[in-house]
DNA sequence: GTCAGTGCAAAAGATTTGCATGCGA
DNA sequence: TCGCATGCAAATCTTTTGCACTGAC
């Protein structure tokens, strides 16, 4: 796993590399990404951004999110809420996949070395050369099965 | 597999029983969705559903393909484009994964009880009861990697 | 000094909703 | 007849974009 100063390292050289410029507004989103392990949103990053910096915009957090993005440090999920989500993109090594609760949103992540090598001979067997997978697990999580209806619900979006 | 006849009668009936009515709209936007394989956008759909009844609004269409949702007969997916893309639900007995290549965009359909059950397995060590999952393989088929760079590319969509 | 980057507000899409009217049971 | 269902348009939400101003290099 990169460190977060390793992450904004990178991301300051690839910005460097496309001649783009690093700014006050950057540098700040980029670090506040790098400094959470959640699934953020757009707008959780724009929120958390703000208490850093109050000079950004909505627009630039799509925007520096975007670079991120193309530098390969965040990973863009679709969830089943329709929701856009990033999260630090993981290197080979750290792969996971996701195991989300249906009534409480929540979101494990899990990694399972017998399944990411089932997945590699199903992909050979069927001639491909496997790049990437993507597998989310849908369920209902302890808590809000003992919880009888108390799990807590996400407030609607 | 169920048919599209099947799968039209499992709507009437769960209409029924949920004391909602039939109606020539949701039977048009009904029928066009079992006829069809792909993975449709509400768009597609409602473009679709207005050759055989054009007396269908766009919201008409969102509320049935909703219905089709509840009673399990569409799954809905979301595509890194951002449009949310339904498809006829697998039967359980039916379930399958996808294998689709980077290159030619090619999409195999597979199923392989060993992974059912491990996912049973790893939703259950973390306390969860698995209601579905979702799983897509990315890598190069055999032919787009024989053909030395000769794989046909989709258009963009 | 130059031009990319930014904030703002407006635009563009996707989806949902309020309401008067239509139609199935 | 009685309400649910529908169409339309307006409202929401999310994301993108145009533009004048700002600031990094």
């Amino acid at each position: 796993m990169q460190s977060r100063s390793e992450r904004f390292a990178a991301f300051r050289r690839a910005l460097k590399d496309k001649g783009l410029k690093s700014t006050a507004q950057r540098d700040a989103i980029a670090q506040t990404f790098f400094a959470t392990t959640r699934h953020m949103s757009i707008d959780d990053l724009y929120q958390e951004v703000r208490k850093a910096n109050p000079r950004v915009g909505y627009a630039t957090v799509y925007r520096t999110i975007k670079l991120l993005k193309d530098c390969e440090l965040a990973d863009e999920r679709h969830f089943a809420d329709g929701q856009t989500r990033y999260e630090n993109a993981d290197s080979e090594e750290d792969h996971h996949d996701h195991l989300i609760c249906d009534k409480c949103e929540k979101i494990v992540e899990f990694n399972d070395q017998r399944l990411e090598l089932l997945q590699e001979e199903i992909a050979t067997n069927l001639g491909f050369v496997l790049a990437r997978h993507r597998m989310e697990l849908y369920g209902i999580c302890r808590e809000c099965r003992e919880g009888a209806g108390g799990g807590r619900r996400r407030p609607e979006r």
